[in-house]
RNA sequence: GGGGCUGUGGGGUAGCUUGGUAUCCUACGGGCUUUGGGAGCCUGAGACCCCGAUUCAAAUUCGGGCAGCCCCA
């Protein structure tokens, strides 16, 4: 396997493809294809965003894959945004449409010719909802598995209130969710508010969840949006308040998408493969069985365990293939199963169960009577996730107070007064665009640049 | 947005300059043998991205398309 440190980029590429999560031999550019284990990944991680989603009384909906260009051609800088890269629809069979029909590159413009048909008073409000679904977008540039491509897992939640504020106090519940996922995922981030050029199309203000990645560049994994009544008052979205009068109502969004599975991999991977943390491993506790004289009680060994594994809800597996131990341990780490279990005659001669850590190279012997311990060890290699990446974050994020230092190969925080002449003067001597102001600081300092009155900002290559 | 490089069995490659028989590793099927950190031997199957041009003859030269990778803005 290529070493993670030297060239991120091959090795990326190499574990996606060992690890079997994506196949993108597929003959269009930038669609690649879910295979079995990458998919079982993504699909837990949709488990944990729909649990927490749902929590907050979310209620999960699925739009129509297509949307009319009458539709998404509301007289708004937001189609703008996006002109470049929808793909159009424009027959039917061998008719030209009299309309032509866009793949979704994103639903606001399909949910908000709804809203107004359900939003009618103040008692509908809150209004939240969320999907799960494949957006499109036709990207030109070069794609990358997870990270840029033309057919995007997406989670986008979408929601409408009676007022600014109460759309502000949902932008921070938007926030606490994907604090409990970020943390599942053991991922640390910086939270950014982008610069008015950078937001979203059609938004009041844009806060992206940035994280370092390997190969000195930033990922951009999720972000949560405040659209005030922009959108309500293009799409004509209003209630009656309590006073029998009509008002817009106040949006906001959130979205995130399979580059959460980009950023697992990058930034917890090490040479031997995937680490993955264990409320989104597939298989949690592999049992590798170490063939001996007495095979078919080592079997019914594993087997027995097997039961009292799944008893615990652990997603556990043995392996019976015909290859050899070694085979087996290292296929496993390659695939970033937390937990090894292996099971000889050592461990039925006095019923005992020898097990790996992913994180760590010892190997521990355990009592079968104290199998209920094993949650303890998937958390222990959860720490050693943790700590791992919180290690790389800090180092990957540093302040800086001079321009000499600009060109680390690391994201930077800095003094910067906000104005495009000197983000752009950053970009043009570093590479490094800026991401936004720190979301939350306070503090303010001289621009590095120009000297001027300014806040705390990130600045990073990107992905 | 601009520039460069590359497409050979499933994956990685040699061959291309100088046109003629396609190399090796790995993975895969069958058999024997092995198994506590990527086993071994025998055997089998499997490839020149697509379209066009030049030529007696194209993996090799030329043009276009599609796809992949990298750099710059």
């Amino acid at each position: 396997m290529e070493n993670k440190k030297d060239d991120f980029s091959e090795w990326y590429n190499e574990i996606i493809d060992l690890a079997k999560l994506s196949d993108k031999r597929y003959a269009i550019k930038g669609m690649n294809i879910w295979l079995p284990y990458g998919l079982k990944i993504i699909h837990l991680i949709d488990d944990l965003t729909r649990k927490y989603s749902d929590e907050k009384n979310f209620n999960e909906v699925s739009f129509p894959v297509l949307i009319s260009r009458e539709q998404l051609e509301v007289e708004f800088e937001h189609v703008k945004g996006f002109e470049n890269e929808i793909y159009w629809v424009t027959k039917g069979g061998r008719d030209k449409l009299d309309i032509d029909l866009a793949l979704r590159p994103t639903s606001e413009s399909a949910m908000y010719t709804m809203f107004p048909l359900w939003i009618r008073s103040h008692s509908d409000l809150p209004f939240k909802i969320y999907q799960i679904v494949n957006v499109y977008r036709y990207e030109t540039k070069h794609t990358r598995s997870f990270i840029r491509v033309r057919e995007i897992h997406f989670y986008e939640a979408h929601t409408a209130h009676i007022n600014y504020e109460d759309a502000e106090n949902q932008m921070r519940e938007h926030l606490k969710i994907w604090e409990k996922l970020s943390d599942d995922l053991c991922i640390d981030y910086s939270l950014n508010t982008r610069p008015d050029w950078d937001k979203f199309p059609g938004a009041i203000y844009s806060v992206a969840f940035d994280t370092p990645m390997p190969g000195y560049r930033s990922l951009q994994v999720g972000t949560i949006h405040e659209y005030g009544k922009n959108f309500a008052k293009n799409y004509d979205i209003r209630y009656l308040d309590e006073n029998g009068n009509l008002n817009y109502v106040n949006q906001t969004t959130f979205g995130l998408s399979e580059r959460l599975l980009a950023a697992v991999i990058g930034i917890h991977g090490d040479d031997r493969g995937l680490i993955l943390p264990y409320k989104i491993a597939p298989v949690q506790v592999i049992i590798v069985p170490i063939p001996g004289e007495n095979y078919d009680k080592i079997v019914n060994y594993s087997s027995d365990i097997i039961n009292k594994l799944s008893e615990m809800n652990i997603r556990c597996d043995i392996d019976k293939r015909d290859f050899t131990p070694g085979y087996k341990f290292n296929d496993w780490e390659m695939k970033g199963v937390p937990l090894r279990f292996e099971i000889g005659n050592k461990e039925l001669s006095d019923k005992s169960i020898t097990l790996a850590l992913r994180t760590q190279k010892k190997k521990i012997k355990i009592k079968y009577e104290n199998l209920n311990d094993v949650y303890d060890y998937l958390n222990a290699v959860n720490n050693d996730i943790r700590n791992s990446s919180k290690k790389f974050f800090d180092d990957n994020l540093i302040f800086i107070d001079s321009l000499d230092k600009i060109n680390e190969d690391k994201m930077v925080k800095l003094y910067w007064c906000g104005s495009r002449e000197c983000s752009d003067r950053i970009e043009s001597i570093s590479e490094k665009a800026v991401l936004g102001n720190v979301y939350g600081d306070n503090s303010s300092g001289k621009c590095m640049v120009c000297g001027r009155e300014g806040k705390l900002a990130v600045f990073s290559r990107t992905y």
